[in-house]
DNA sequence: ACGCTCGTTCGGCATTACCGAATGGCTTTC
DNA sequence: GAAAGCCATTCGGTAATGCCGAACGAGCGT
């Protein structure tokens, strides 16, 4: 047997693994036998997960027959995100900063280190990005993660960049540690941070640093959108319409 | 013992119980205790199973220490939402409704005759409604459920009103069967349906039907607005604004 | 009409999750 | 400042429980 540790519970852990899989899947949804194959358990096991899953509303059946993540997720998700006393002050921020830059924004807090997403607006009419929510992202590779970074010792920079390396998603992208610090401080200097292709290409990102009354980093507010659509409006303008949202929200938290 | 379904994975039920507890509580969380006492199970056992979900994403803990829902779950309800095409579908019809409106608008769908809200945008500067996403509404009380009632025969909707009842929630609920028959004969005859005061006080809403290409009824799209700040616009106006932006969802579904 | 695959049910075995008591760290209270 | 309370946590033992595999029956696709 794997190591397990002790405190741990098997079918809890079997019916996380089985929301994950449905959340990889695509919206037409998994069998219950690609899910026993993927787990690698049998078929009478996970209908029975499934079926205490969907009285719960937290998987939904769908004509095939076949499963899908169910509404009573995007319940405890909109719940999550309420629980949040940033995300909900920050949602009529982000809203202005979208119609302002006509950009889709997006606010991430800081999750040891590495940034997460916990709320969007979509820019007006902007081109829908794929910008999941709560997924943690690699923190040298965003905008929101370098400001999140900026913010961390030296020593613990290099511990996060040890555990985790510096993957390539692209040929901008920042791969040496000390390319990282020198960025780094470039972002303390100016106040924002600015991913200019570094995630995906053809895609960029602004953001700024929130903190709250104890002055301690709390999230990012970012901006993210198409190059080529972006050639009216230059970094630094960008940055200091970020910075000044980011400030408001900042003034919402009582800074 | 209680009469318990075969099919039924006790420890995965206690979790979503949890997750149900953690949902219900407010943004401080509960401590380990609290949830125990709540389940009426040991803390060793609700301990186990905390940190299995934690270890997934779908439980945090905060300084306390106590315990609330994890960022995993703003994930999953992001993903779940985006796995109905509906709902993606809606969302800028949603913002332009908000926008032409300045009302906050919601998508619901129908879930075995009841009204769940998937998607929301607030209008601009409109005051915040609680709005959760997610949980079923009663059918009488709301808009959306009457849209959804509206598409159902009389025998079902006869069915489901004795199942449920028509909780009263305002003095101007429909609480007799009869009077809710002609308020379903009213909505489909004039393509949209108005919940005034019906659910809360002070609180309007109007809602329209989306039909998918095969015609049948998929959802409703939904304003809500307070009654006191909505002199200017009649109800049969607003009615026909949110029947043209349903109208537009449902060209988007090919219908 | 046949065969396949799917979800579903049902016993039986043993793994596993549950409990209760004991521990140590932390904050609180007098 | 010391002690008392509360907290999360660990650890065996026990039996309840979830897991499996095989058999059933419905629904498609051939």
């Amino acid at each position: 047997m794997t190591e397990r540790p002790r405190s741990r519970v098997q079918s809890v852990d079997r019916a996380a693994l089985m929301l994950g899989a449905l959340a990889e899947s695509d919206s037409s949804g998994l069998g219950l036998a690609d899910l026993a194959a993927h787990l690698g358990v049998a078929r009478s096991t996970v209908h029975a997960m499934l079926r205490t899953l969907e009285a719960h509303g937290l998987v939904a059946e769908v004509p095939g027959p076949r499963f899908v993540l169910g509404t009573g997720l995007i319940r405890l998700g909109d719940i999550a995100s309420s629980q949040l006393p940033i995300a909900d002050l920050a949602r009529p921020v982000l809203s202005a900063l979208a119609q302002a830059t006509g950009l889709t924004t997006r606010l991430a807090i800081a999750d040891d280190g590495f940034p997460v997403f916990v709320a969007k607006v979509d820019g007006p009419g902007a081109v829908r990005f794929t910008t999941p929510l709560g997924s943690r992202e690699s923190p040298n590779t965003s905008a929101a993660g370098k400001i999140i970074l900026a913010d961390l010792t030296e020593a613990r920079v290099r511990e996060l960049v040890h555990e985790v390396g510096l993957p390539k998603r692209t040929q901008r992208t920042i791969t040496t540690i000390t390319r990282l610090l020198d960025e780094l401080a470039r972002v303390r200097a100016q106040g924002y941070a600015v991913d200019d292709e570094e995630d995906l290409e053809g895609v960029f990102c602004v953001a700024a640093g929130v903190r709250d009354r104890a002055d301690r980093l709390v999230g990012a507010v970012s901006t993210t959108g198409i190059k080529s659509e972006q050639r009216a409006r230059s970094a630094a303008d960008l940055g200091a319409v970020v910075r000044e949202h980011a400030d408001r929200l900042a003034a919402r938290l009582g800074h």
